[in-house]
Parts: C-alpha cells; sequence; structure tokens
DNA sequence: TCACAGTTTAGAATCATTCTAATCCCGTTG
DNA sequence: CAACGGGATTAGAATGATTCTAAACTGTGA
C-alpha cells in the first residue's frame, strides 16, 4: 500500500495514451485511463466506473468521471454506445463492430465488425451524408 | 367549432382500433390515436405528442401522453426507436423496418424492411436468442 | 519556484420520465 | 336512466441520469 503511480507502474502506458490524445495527464484521468484500458473490449457506464474507481479506493468525483467519458470520447479513445434509453455506455472498443444487448441485465458483448454484413444501406435524401451504420442485435434470456 | 367526436368522424376509426387492442377508448386516447394513426408512418417523443395535442386546443396532461405512448407500444400499435441518448421516439409503423437518423436535428426516416440486409449475425452466447436486430444509419448535413 | 490555464469537485440545477394519491369517467348493472 | 366499480387521468412531487456552476486545485512551461 502507499505505492506510487511509478512504483506501479500505472502510470506510463496511460500517461503516454492520454498525452498522445492531447489530454494533460491528471492524476484523476491517469486512474480512470488505466481501469479503462487495462483490459481490452470494454462497456462501461459512468456511474458503474465510478462505482469502479471509487472501490479501488481512489477519490473520484461522478462529475469527473462524465467529463471524462466525454473527452475520452471526443479523443477517440472511446466510443459512445445508445442502446438504452435509460443511460449512456462507453466502449472501449473504438474499431469498427457492432453489439449484442441484453437489455434486463444492461450487458453489451462485441461483435466483430467483419462479422456482420449490411447491404442495400439506400443514399441518403439529399444533404445528407451517412456517419455511420449501427446494428444492435437486441437478445433476451431463453 | 365545438364539434362532437361524432360529428367530426374522428372517433369512428381510433375507436375501433383501440377497442381492438383491448383498450378502453377514452376521450384522451381517441384523441391521441387520431392525431397519431391520421397520417402513416409518424416519429414523435412524448413531449412534442404532447405540444400537438395542446396546440389542436385538446387539454391532455403529459403524464397520460406518456402512458398512453407505453400502453399503445405494449399493444403493437407502436414501436419504441432508441437512437438518441436524451429521448425516446415512438413510430407508428410497426412493420419490419429500419432508420436513418438526423442527430442534430431529432430526425428519424424510415427504411422500407426489405431495403436492408443484414447477413452474418452470429449466434448468440449460450442462453439467450434473438429478439431482433436494429439498424440506425446515422446520418449527418453535408 | 511562480503563475496561470486547464482540471476537479461538491452541490445545485436540469431534463426526461415515472410515481402517487386523489379525482374522474366508461361501461355495465339494476 | 342513475348508481357503481374499476380502470383512466391528472397535478404535482419524486426520481435518476446527466450537466452546470463557481470555487478550489494542480500540471506545466518559464
Amino acid at each position: 500500500m502507499g505505492k506510487t503511480l511509478r512504483e506501479t507502474g500505472k502510470g506510463t502506458a496511460a500517461t503516454a495514451k492520454l498525452r498522445h490524445a492531447g489530454l494533460r495527464p491528471t492524476r484523476q484521468r491517469v486512474e480512470l485511463a488505466s481501469l479503462l484500458f487495462k483490459s481490452c473490449d470494454r462497456h462501461v457506464t459512468a456511474e458503474n466506473l465510478h462505482d469502479e474507481v471509487t472501490g479501488a479506493g481512489v477519490k473520484v468525483s461522478l462529475a469527473t468521471v462524465y467529463n471524462t467519458l466525454h473527452q475520452f470520447t471526443e479523443a477517440g479513445l472511446l466510443r459512445q454506445v445508445i442502446v438504452d434509453a435509460a443511460r449512456s455506455y462507453f466502449d472501449t472498443n473504438t474499431g469498427d463492430h457492432q453489439h449484442f444487448f441484453l437489455e434486463s441485465e444492461g450487458m453489451l458483448i462485441d461483435i466483430p465488425g467483419e462479422t456482420i454484413a449490411v447491404a442495400g444501406v439506400p443514399a441518403p435524401p439529399a444533404g445528407l451524408s451517412i456517419d455511420r451504420v449501427d446494428v444492435v442485435v437486441r437478445v433476451k434470456r431463453t
């Protein structure tokens, strides 16, 4: 206990990632980035991540978690997934892919980008261009 | 002014639709159903529909609009569309189809069901079955 | 080390939506 | 046709996620 960032090695990777993204590596951002990017393909909500970081004994306000999630998203480190009217999810996988969504448990599962093919998307109405195509496979317990 | 439901002919169609759905045709529900199903392929939010019915000089509370939208959805008369974290949309087209969504203006546009083909959806994890596949084509002004 | 612009934060504020409990009214019964 | 009973409506409070505000704090370049 009482280990510093340097001692745990937490800082290095996360700090570099933040600097690359043009974000000042503050204690809170480094802490959150460490949690988010330690493992791959994570799906978190603000509340969710706040509990996690708090549970790890680190003091970060919920407002900062919201701010940080949005900043990471703008910086291209995260992607926001809209599948539930009740809350927003953030996905550490920013590449081309889709999702299974189990609403009853708020669970998201990645589907690799090459797996699903969407054909026949019509040209959008005049004056509009396609930003991206989202596919959500809604599932339920059998 | 001062026309009754019978005189305007509003009641008949909407009333029948409500009865079929097993919903008691109250003044508010008939009024809302008339607005919703007068034209095809409408996309409304609760606030949205409340303004419309209020603007038409009919007094319906926002709570009732919410209740009614959910009841209509459960009865299969409407379908809820989740594309925006900020609010819920309800679609009078309950058939198989997808959407263009212009977030900046909260505008939804139907894409007929046969138009888009989604191939390669993997089998869901054990214990889960597919409920439905939603495709949202997010567009922006050019 | 200093200063300052960018950050964090507690708490208030906001927004959509839901809940509550009282009142109302549709449809049936007598 | 009036009474009744249970579903429906409603105003207003409550909720829950998210955002805002204004003050306190902290990386970072000089």
